[in-house]
DNA sequence: ACAAGTGTATTAAATGTCTTAATACAGTTA
DNA sequence: TAACTGTATTAAGACATTTAATACACTTGT
């Protein structure tokens, strides 16, 4: 299910809660759907339960899961985390392109990057 | 010259090397022109003098100063960090909005973002 | 009721990085 | 020669991350 970095140098926490926020978002796991437990998963991964309870945790307060106590976590409706979703990435893409200008990319150069992306299908 | 910023979770030597690419990149710093000493500039930031020498040691690594032991660091030729610097720019910004992509952004708003980052003089 | 599985919380220890501090050494300049 | 440069090393402290070992509360299925 996920497969962790060990050259990333962020935490592995973040790195877990990352990469389960991938899948929700591109529908690899569908709301409602259980994710392992915290002890599981973190067998699964070779790491501390505490470390998969801090990534569950950052995921609930971001409304990618719902945890319920004695029963496990799962996958929450779009609604509680689409929108909040599409304005961090927008807010992350002005900081980098923000940067690029100030390293001197021009307003052509920066539009052709984001063309390309989405040309790639 | 610069101002660190203690909330910023990321290493001061690595803050300081930003910093100064920053200055050097928009024309802030000239080629030729001297920085600070390692020990004067770490004073002028309280900050201790190794910290002040990694960030040196990373901008002549990327080829953004020339270091002369005895003389002092000095801001090199363009030619030197231009091209790279701009390639590592369009490159963090591709990962960015291939993030964003694959998280449900549209073309068209990617667009906008990078239009709306421009129009701010 | 019970056992097994859930999430949650706490405390302690180990580890690694960043930063400071104190020195020492080597090259340059006036 | 004195005062400035960069460079290198070692030790200590602070801090965040991670592990470890427990304990507790809730839910499910028998």
């Amino acid at each position: 299910m996920i497969v962790l970095d060990y050259r990333d140098k962020r935490p592995l926490n973040e790195q877990v809660a990352e990469k389960i926020m991938n899948l929700i978002a591109q529908g690899g796991l569908s709301p409602g759907e259980k994710l392992p437990s915290v002890r599981n998963l973190a067998l699964d991964l070779s790491v501390n339960p505490n470390t998969v309870q801090r990534a569950y945790a950052a995921l609930e307060e971001k409304g990618y899961i719902t945890t319920i106590t004695g029963r496990g976590n799962y996958v929450s409706d779009e609604g509680n985390w689409k929108a909040g979703l599409k304005s961090e990435m927008i807010t992350e893409v002005k900081v980098v392109v923000g940067k690029a200008k100030s390293a001197g990319i021009k307003l052509d150069e920066a539009l052709a990057c984001v063309r390309e992306v989405f040309e790639r299908d």
